[in-house]
DNA sequence: TCCGACACGTGATGC
DNA sequence: TGCATCACGTGTCGG
């Protein structure tokens, strides 16, 4: 609600003291104000002091918060106070957001052999994204280490990885984004999503592959059974 | 970096000009200065009346930002500037540190049963928590939705789940934390703790019960295996 | 009465 | 030169 601050501008009323001296010592201006004043201008001269300088530590008080802001955000070293702002509650924002998006629904492993990548979210505005990938096939014993190898290899971050079995069958969904923002936009997100589909692709070859001849211990019948 | 403003506050400069009227209109003030102006002091009124709109834009600028801020920050609806950056640049040091903590080491089953809950992080100040809650068993298709049962029942948040299977094991690791900020600290958390371990118990017992008579299609055999 | 928080207008400074 | 940003001191309001 604040101040509504509707007097004060309608009414500004006029300056009576004023700043003077090397080293802000507040003197009486040459005002025409009859206010009948025998002694006590010193007085007020100290509570002038004594106000300005609360100021003064008020200001000071923001403006480190403002620094502390400036140095948490990525390199706003010299940016405005509002732009800055602006960019603090962008940053907010997407991290609330993605915090949210980490905690969502649980996925099961369905019968059918399957590779999606899809675009959660795309921020245009400072190039971050939101990508969630997945890939259901048959268990074998190193599907994870090169899934794992897969992630490393793509150079992108994983915010939240299922890794869901179900009789032989497993279902693994990864909210990924990017380690830290690169400015390249929606061109270089294309290649990057058809890089992560053709990473799980092979993944999936791989498994029907060894699964042409190799003996799996724990694998059931092979991809057909009830829907 | 900001300004020096060393000059501003040594040598604060009289003020010559001065506000008056019903609806802000400047007015040369009643100064001894001898500043021979003829005509252009129209000018000057002018250019100071356009410098003072600037700035109350620049004003207006900044508060909608922080205005903003207050309402993506929780029910800081009437607090100060100051202390709303502080509680703002809190929010954004431990969003950062928990979407760190959620791309961290993926772990693998192992022979022994297990239940393990630990205190990743606690923040005294807002009571903010994270528990690292992992369970180890054989895996049977009803664990799965018994354990999304048991954290639907604790109310509690999965900012990231991981539940990685091998050979018939299976290891679940869950980084939880509190929906919203609840402010019963240290005490509350130690009952949390025990909650969730009772939990988790609970589940792993139910399996080695299950175990007994039933015949699991997939489990090689139990629990016994190279460490 | 005093103290803290705000909005305001202003001079200085950099582009 | 003007234009935008900043720090400053000050008036005002509420507790």
């Amino acid at each position: 609600m604040y101040c509504e601050n509707q007097s004060s501008r309608s009414m500004p009323v006029k300056h009576s003291l004023v700043l003077d001296g090397e080293k802000g010592e507040l003197v009486q201006a040459s005002g025409r104000i009859g206010k009948k004043i025998g002694v006590p201008e010193t007085k007020t001269i100290a509570a002038l002091k004594s106000h300005s300088e609360a100021e003064r530590r008020r200001r000071e008080r923001i403006n480190a918060h403002l620094a502390t802001l400036r140095g948490l955000v990525p390199n706003n070293e010299k940016t405005d106070k509002a732009t800055l702002l602006a960019e603090v509650i962008s940053q907010v924002k997407q991290l609330r957001a993605t915090a949210r998006r980490a905690s969502e629904g649980l996925h099961i492993p369905m019968d059918a052999d399957e590779v999606h990548v899809e675009i959660v979210e795309h921020n245009g505005g400072d190039g971050s994204f939101l990508l969630r990938a997945s890939l259901c096939c048959d268990y074998r014993p190193d599907l994870l280490s090169d899934i794992r190898q897969a992630i490393n290899d793509l150079h992108i971050q994983v915010l939240k990885s299922e890794i869901c079995t179900l009789g032989g069958r497993v279902k693994t969904v990864f909210l990924v984004t990017t380690g830290e923002r690169d400015k390249d936009g929606a061109a270089g997100l294309e290649v990057l999503v058809s890089s992560v589909r053709g990473a799980l692709s092979k993944i999936l070859d791989k498994v029907s592959a060894s699964a042409e001849y190799a003996l799996d211990l724990f694998s059931p019948r092979k991809r057909q059974r009830v829907s």
